[in-house]
DNA sequence: GTCCACCCTCCCCCCGGGGGAGGGTCCAGC
DNA sequence: GCTGGACCCTCCCCCGGGGGGAGGGTGGAC
């Protein structure tokens, strides 16, 4: 393929359907360099050569890949590596999608009338020890981390003595980043891996049961929120979440039952 | 629903898991007004019976809806209107849904090695009068319009006398708005509601033809401009488009074809 | 009375462009 | 050779939906 002639960037941007300034950004963004520069007027030149590559990004920036990643697309010169890249991105927009579906869902209920009555108990818990898996994780990441986490507990604990459970700081909704820590009771926890023996505190907790999938689990953990402040009560400590009943269980998502206990304690009535 | 207790902002986005930040700003934008402000100190106080509302936001935040759009759907106190304002921004989601589905295949058509080299023809076109929709459109709409445009179109000429086409503004593709005419040609174009007789002028076209879906048209469009690059022609004037098989004719996508016409004129050889 | 967590406002940063100002350059027609 | 207009350049400000952090005021538990 030889370039006939150069072209300038009106003609190159009516050729590739991007627009001038951007095209300026691009190559600003040193992600689509001009053939030549012309040093005294600053004008920018390119060759038939680089149409396609426009087009690549063209395509990659209507898949909102950001152009920092475009960049190190185009860098790449193994097909392989490249199709890597672009199958992450793919997998990033899918479980958006899955994101964007469950906000759908639980937005639906969310404008239903309000129906049913929180039920919520107060309850003294122990310290207790058991074998858990914890780190500092985003947001994000944090599904996928509580799957591996969750299978690396279930390898390390043979015989639990219950169902297993999660704690969550309050930073992981409120900053997107925050400590979780997953675990499985047990009678005689110990280390493997990443698992270890951890006693967590005697805490008071506000407990109410949330039934079928997390998509709208918030609206859950609302009523809660409203039944502590209105019993006088304050939150202090992560959240703790008990696993009662869930995928491992049963494939039905409405029989799923998931336990939820704010730590509270009780504030001083004016 | 009575408010035992008026919360700081703090404990409010305990309850709701959003940001005191994001709090700070849903005020500001009028979205989500504390119950009272402190005119001294200018804390903000929270009531529980807000915290359903915070989650709603939350959940359309979630769903990308403008916090002007969220506004205007809090205000509105009809539950129908509030469903319609929902189920319309759904919309948007599903057609942006589709948008993504077709880069995607286009990327990967893309990324493969480019196969077939181009076949273009170039074809002088004389003056021909048809009947037309025009108008400007924005590139969001142009789908849209074009299915109106064309419906009454087929209305309005019962017999045409051959495949209907478009002529499209390059400012479309540029900067989103621009003109777009579609046509079929009549032996006695007529004025009926939006359709007019037009005259479209004479052209020397590079001419290739686009097998398949529109999702990927954009690759031809690349090789028809390095093909006019290539044989020293220039490009004037919006891009011609004739549907010689389309959705009307048959469902299979794989059999439609599109002929892409590019207005050129010859360019001094130097 | 002191400490510390909490609250306030204000300003700058991120991304991927668009809009426009203010000025230089190229080329066709006369 | 001159002029007009299309084209090109850089630079700065704007958008939305927040995050980070500075600098300072408040409230309540000890």
């Amino acid at each position: 393929m030889d370039d006939g002639r150069v072209l300038t960037i009106g003609e190159f941007s009516r050729l590739t359907h991007l627009s001038v300034r951007t095209l300026r950004r691009y190559h600003d963004a040193g992600l689509l360099e001009p053939a030549s520069v012309d040093d005294v007027t600053g004008y920018r030149s390119y060759s038939t050569d680089q149409i396609p590559v426009a087009q690549v990004v063209h395509r990659l920036r209507e898949l909102d890949v950001p152009l920092a990643e475009v960049r190190t697309i185009l860098r790449t010169d193994d097909p392989d590596t490249r199709a890597r890249l672009v199958a992450d991105h793919l997998r990033r927009l899918e479980s958006e999608l899955a994101r964007t579906r469950a906000a759908v869902v639980s937005l639906r209920r969310l404008l239903e009338p309000d129906p049913a009555p929180v039920d919520v108990e107060l309850r003294a818990v122990p310290a207790v020890t058991v074998a858990a898996v914890a780190a500092d994780v985003s947001h994000d990441d944090v599904l996928a981390w509580y799957a591996g986490a969750m299978a690396e507990l279930d390898a390390a604990v043979p015989v639990p003595s219950g169902p297993p459970g999660g704690l969550y700081d309050d930073a992981l909704f409120q900053h997107g980043r925050g400590h979780a820590l997953v675990y499985r009771p047990t009678d005689r926890p110990a280390t493997v891996g990443r698992v270890h023996p951890v006693t967590l505190p005697a805490v008071e907790l506000a407990v109410t049961t949330h039934t079928g999938e997390h998509d709208d689990i918030d609206v859950t953990y609302g009523r809660l929120g409203s039944w502590v402040v209105a019993n006088t009560l304050a939150v202090a400590g992560p959240v703790r979440e008990t696993y009662l009943v869930g995928p491992r269980d049963t494939p039905d998502p409405s029989a799923w039952r998931t336990e939820i206990g704010w730590p509270v304690f009780r504030v001083a009535v004016p």
